[in-house]
DNA sequence: ACGCGAGGATAGCCTGAACCTATCGAGACG
DNA sequence: CGTCTCGATAGGTTCAGGCTATCCTCGCGT
């Protein structure tokens, strides 16, 4: 077998022509590098060198090694590197996947700041459904995702760590005249805007009404988030969104439920079985120390329950 | 250190994806390369493949390695490759030395059964004057050379094989009226023509002239071989030269000196402190290979004596 | 001519790395 | 809930690569 550090020799011997100054560059005693040196010249079959007194050349094999070797042991180098790069988030790539709730508020700051400090790691963000999001997750086609916890947990092929708990509001066109705050039965009476099939929030809704005693009438429905908020701005109805979608849309009126209202957990989740890359782990975080600036700073927004978790829970499953 | 081993293994593991097989393809116990790949992985410092049962995966840093790995061993393949065809004699370059009286007759053939059996084997041949020849073995300019042995040996840097004798003899017009053998001191009354310094048969012509008498007159001086015979024919002069360059000449007659003659003695000569390349010991069993063809066949040329080294003799140094 | 110094090769020993067999332990599956 | 699969771990053995000491050859200076 040749070997790498034959390899080495065999260029340190090269370059300083001498056998001597070229064991003290490879900081080895002489005759380890010579003992090296005759095992790749039986291994190849050939002499590398001509020993001539104070003159030590390249035989015609020698020469033709050089070139091979010198390429070998710098790609060795390259790979080393590629590896620290990837190691050191200078470099890589993190595939995540949200819901759009999450892609409005949240989502952007943690990513502009996580963008910030690491530049060279490439970001591609998947919005979606929770359902949606689950399957891209387990098909190895998102490292990471935000997704919407159902009554039963999560996937058990996949971790989750909560991140918030999210109300869901009324959305609906000031021009339609609601009171200020009431139960959700009150919207029996309302035509409603309906996400399409694969958003979690679709089925909430539909239970949460059912739960309420009547079966919602929809004026439209298919939507994605950003049509469904559109419909309702246009006064073709009602919806029930997270508030965190809200803000900043003027055309819009929030209008909470009663108590106890409807909460959504919002966990990060990842599979089980492959554990998060470096990069996966810097987001996430990168995340909560977004979300924890929030609580220092008093600016958790509205119908946004925080979870107190500890940072040990948290690291779980994540180290 | 990264090793060869390392990528090895790790190749196996990234094909098969599958640790047991990987073990089986690289004949080698399942636990010696799990650990070896451990190695690999603690080098780099980040894992390698995702370990989830039944569906081993490559990690970013793995697909990161893996083309590298991969051409790192098909680089050490390629290096194996070359030396072996320069070993075999697929490859490789001679480059050949040879006074003019050779290049006519006997290295013609030579080379062309040189090239016949080794068709993948570069020939350079420089034609010249024994001490320009010697002056670029020395230099590393050429590899082997075939020379005149001065009377005093070769070079003490030179290691050489004798290969034959030749006689010199006295090339004329056909037009001049010689007799058909004679003393050198004849040719007192005869203008020479004259080689150029550099060619060994200058000095060999000078001291044999003074040595019969004489201080020879030159008509010409300062041709190489072909230039000196052009103008012995146009009846400008007569030389001395080896008798081989003669066949084939129409248009000179040769006259043999009496006993004893004149005689050079032609050696194979090599840097003693670079031993032979593989190419070169070919070509040296190919030359002999012919001259013996020539005894064999009753066909030496005349004025040629062929020395009956044995084998061993010719052997010497060239091991 | 002879001694000396330089420099690569050789000898002999020692440690650690790589291999082996045996076994563990955790997920998958009937 | 046993059983099977498959990677990880443990412990022992061998050998490769390293070291020091020494040899051998050649060139060089006296």
């Amino acid at each position: 077998m040749v070997t790498l550090q034959q390899l080495v020799y065999f260029l340190a011997v090269a370059e300083t022509r001498h056998f001597t100054r070229a064991a003290e560059r490879a900081r080895v005693a002489q005759p380890s590098l010579s003992k090296q040196i005759h095992g790749l010249e039986s291994e190849l079959g050939a002499p590398l060198f001509t020993r001539a007194r104070g003159n030590i050349a390249l035989t015609p094999a020698g020469e033709a090694l050089l070139p091979v070797a010198k390429r070998i042991l710098s790609d060795v180098d390259t790979a080393r590197q590629e590896v620290a790069e990837l190691v050191g988030l200078r470099r890589g790539r993190i595939r995540l996947g949200a819901t759009p709730s999450l892609c409005v508020g949240v989502l952007a700051d943690a990513l502009r700041m996580f963008h910030d400090r690491y530049p060279g790691i490439e970001l591609v963000v998947e919005e979606g459904g929770s359902r949606d999001l689950t399957a891209a997750l387990l098909g190895g086609d998102l490292d990471l995702a935000l997704v919407i916890v159902p009554p039963q947990g999560v996937d058990p092929a996949l971790t989750s760590t909560p991140v918030l708990g999210e109300h869901l509001v009324v959305a609906s066109s000031p021009d339609l005249d609601l009171p200020e705050s009431f139960p959700l039965a009150v919207l029996r009476d309302y035509p409603m805007v309906m996400f399409r099939r694969g958003y979690d929030l679709r089925e909430t809704t539909l239970q949460a009404c059912r739960a309420a005693g009547f079966e919602p009438r929809f004026a439209v429905e298919g939507g994605e988030m950003d049509a469904v908020l559109r419909f309702v701005e246009a006064g073709l109805g009602v919806a029930l969104v997270p508030s965190l979608v809200l803000p900043g849309r003027r055309g819009l009126r929030a209008t909470s439920l009663r108590a106890p209202g409807i909460r959504r957990k919002v966990a990060l989740a990842h599979r089980t079985d492959v554990p998060p890359t470096a990069a996966a782990r810097a987001f996430r975080s990168v995340l909560f120390e977004h979300l924890d600036a929030w609580v220092a700073a008093d600016a958790v927004p509205v119908g946004v329950e925080l979870t107190p978790e500890t940072p040990a829970v948290r690291a779980q499953s994540w180290t």
